[in-house]
DNA sequence: CCCTAAATTGATACTGCGTCTCAATCTCGC
DNA sequence: GCGAGATTGAGACGCAGTATCAATTTAGGG
C-alpha cells in the first residue's frame, strides 16, 4: 500500500475510534500501519514478532484488542481456512466484494471477484431466508496444476524458509497418514 | 438415520479400515454409530460426554484419531464456521455436493444444494488454475427474519438450554462492544 | 500546569481444543 | 498359545485466544 492510502488508513481508523470515544495510541497507530502496509493474510501472532523490530513492542493482548476493533469497524475481515486456522484480511477496504478461494493441499490463498456469484450468492440466501451479508463466501479447490510447476507447496516453502530459527513445514495439515 | 443404514455405513467403515489393513475395534464401533446415529454437525468435543452414556467411555485421543480416520475415508467432512470453530458433518454421505449457510449472528447452518453454484464453483476454480474438489462453498448471511421470528438465538438457547449445570449461552462470539 | 475520570496497556493466569508420547492391551494370523 | 503390529488411554504438552487487574496514559476542566 502506497504511504497516501496508508495516511488515509490511519485517518479511518483514528475517525472510527473518535467516533466510540475512544483512543487512537501508538500501539493502536502502530498495529494499523503495520496491518495495512502490505497486502497478506496474517495471523494475530504474525504480527508480534514483526511489531519488535519496528517498534518497543506491543502486547499479545492489545494486538487482539485492536484486531476486534479493526473488524468492528469494517477495515478488516476475518476469513477462516480449513482446520479452524483463521486470518485476517486486510484487503477488503480495495476490493469490498472479493471472495476466496483456497487450496485444500497447500492452504494457497486466490482472491477473486464474480458478479455472477454475488447475485448467486444473494438468491440462495434470501431462498433459505436469510439475509444477504456480503460476507465470507469461500470455495476449496486444488491447485495442482500450480503444483506441478512448483509453485504450490513450494510456495509455502518459501514464505517460511531461510527464516529465524523455528520453521515449521506446512503446519496446520493433521494428515493422519503417518 | 435409519438402522439399515446405519449398519451399511458401519459395514462402510470396516470396508475401509479393512482396506487399509486397520482394525474395526469396538471403539471405532461405537464411535461411527453414534457420529452417524443422527445428523447433527458436531465438535470432537461433544462426543465425549455422549460416549460416556452409551458405553464405558472412548478416550479423547481415539476420538479424534477415529475422526481423522473418517474424514481420510470420506464419510465424514470438516466444516469451518467463522470464528476458527470447525464441525463435523456426517451428511456428505446421503447428499455428496451439499454446501452450507451460515448465519453471522448466531452460528446457524443451513445445508442446501444448489446445481447452478456447483457449475460456477467449477468456472471460478478451474479460470484461477485450480482444480474443483466438490468441496466445501460455504457462505454466510444473517437469519434476521428467523430471528424475528424467535427461532435464531433463542435456536441456540434451546439446543444448550436446561441441560446439565455449565450452560455457556451462545460461547464463541468475541462481541467487544461491552 | 495540576487534577480527575476514563480509557488503555501489559504481564500473567487461565481456558479450550487438539496433538504427542508411551506403556499396556488387544487382535489377527499362524 | 504366540508374536508382530495395531490400538488404546492417561496424561503431558503446545498453541491460540481470553480474562483479570494493577499501573500508566490521555483528554478535558479548572
Amino acid at each position: 500500500m502506497d504511504p497516501q492510502s496508508l495516511q488515509a488508513v490511519l485517518g479511518q481508523a483514528q475517525a472510527f475510534l473518535a467516533s466510540k470515544g475512544l483512543r487512537f495510541t501508538k500501539q493502536r497507530e502502530a498495529l494499523v500501519a503495520l496491518i495495512f502496509r502490505n497486502d497478506d493474510h496474517f495471523r494475530p501472532e504474525d504480527l508480534l514478532p514483526r511489531l519488535a523490530k519496528v517498534r518497543g513492542s506491543v502486547s499479545r493482548a492489545t494486538v487482539y484488542r485492536t484486531i476486534s476493533l479493526l473488524v468492528e469497524s469494517g477495515m478488516l475481515r476475518e476469513i477462516s481456512l480449513g482446520g479452524g486456522e483463521r486470518l485476517y484480511d486486510p484487503n477488503f477496504l480495495r476490493s469490498p466484494h472479493h471472495n476466496h478461494l483456497i487450496c485444500v493441499d497447500c492452504r494457497k490463498i486466490v482472491e477473486f471477484e464474480d458478479p455472477n456469484i454475488d447475485v448467486m450468492q444473494n438468491c440462495i440466501t434470501r431462498r433459505l431466508g436469510f439475509s444477504p451479508t456480503q460476507k465470507a463466501l469461500r470455495i476449496e479447490g486444488s491447485c495442482d496444476r500450480l503444483r506441478l510447476l512448483g509453485s504450490c507447496r513450494n510456495f509455502q516453502a518459501a514464505k517460511g524458509g531461510k527464516g529465524p530459527g523455528k520453521r515449521k513445514s506446512v503446519p496446520r495439515r493433521p494428515s493422519p497418514r503417518g
